[in-house]
DNA sequence: TTGCGTGCAAAGGTTTTGCATGGCA
DNA sequence: TGCCATGCAAAACCTTTGCACGCAA
């Protein structure tokens, strides 16, 4: 897939998602601030461009809570990315890398055993960081 | 929580539920059966109802796809807890359910080392299926 | 009888789409 | 010039809610 052209409006939401890389977004939080910036963008625009990010893997999307909406987050550099895992906190959104021989061997494992070949750029493990879990009082799975 | 009264709808969407035991459907999917089966039943109550069951905790429900809804799952019994993963096509679209011990086993292994909960019904790890894949010509992720 | 459950329709929110216009290359 | 991108509004979707009525206990 192409980049397509370079806009305005384009480029003030990337720059916008860049900005904002240590924490996730959803979409109508670019729209609301960018027009508070002064530079109104199109919901529609905002969706479309979000998803050829996506598709490009320069952004990275998340279902957190069910309700809400989707977030989204700037990936810095996808090369690295590649060979470890990724776990969000549904909680604070913080997101985790981990790699370690363990979890390397999965992507072995379903190829070998499933016949499925996971891409790590696109996959999430959702779930509760540890300060998130004691901060709650670890009720729960 | 309290289990409420006894109806003959409540009846039929449990029914039909447990029937489905082996895969996760959703509420529309509940309502059209349903339907189709004589037995109408408003979307309100199925919803309702979902609600009710997932909170007692014979229900499971997934977030899986961003566009498309919740899923709902019956849980036979909360011990034998058949926490899968789920396994995405990104080309095809479709859903795989594995449950291996293997796999079992990354719970575990990211929660005693890396101090991390994960949630089975929110995480989906996406990459290419098999067939898909040889469809492509394994150019690679 | 009491009050929970149900159905319907309306409302809620996010995301997508159609279409005419505007702007990049 | 040709095609892609944008904006607006309407539409599509899933889910929730208000309200009057029905039904379980």
């Amino acid at each position: 897939m192409e980049k397509g052209y370079k806009t305005k409006q384009r480029e003030k939401i990337l720059e916008h998602i860049k900005d904002s890389m240590d924490k996730h977004i959803t979409a109508a939080e670019i729209v609301a601030q960018l027009n508070e910036a002064g530079t109104a963008v199109g919901v529609a625009t905002v969706y479309r461009y979000l998803d050829k990010l996506v598709e490009l893997g320069y952004v990275r999307k998340y279902i957190l809570d069910d309700k809400l909406g989707a977030c989204y987050q700037y990936v810095h550099n996808n090369e690295d990315c590649d060979e470890h895992f990724h776990l969000k906190c549904v909680e604070c959104g913080e997101l985790f890398h981990i790699s370690c021989d363990y979890m390397q061997g999965i992507d072995t494992h379903v190829l070998e055993h499933h016949g499925f070949r996971i891409d790590n750029t696109k996959t999430v493990l959702y779930g509760k960081c540890k300060s998130c879990h004691n901060k709650l009082g670890g009720e729960q799975v």
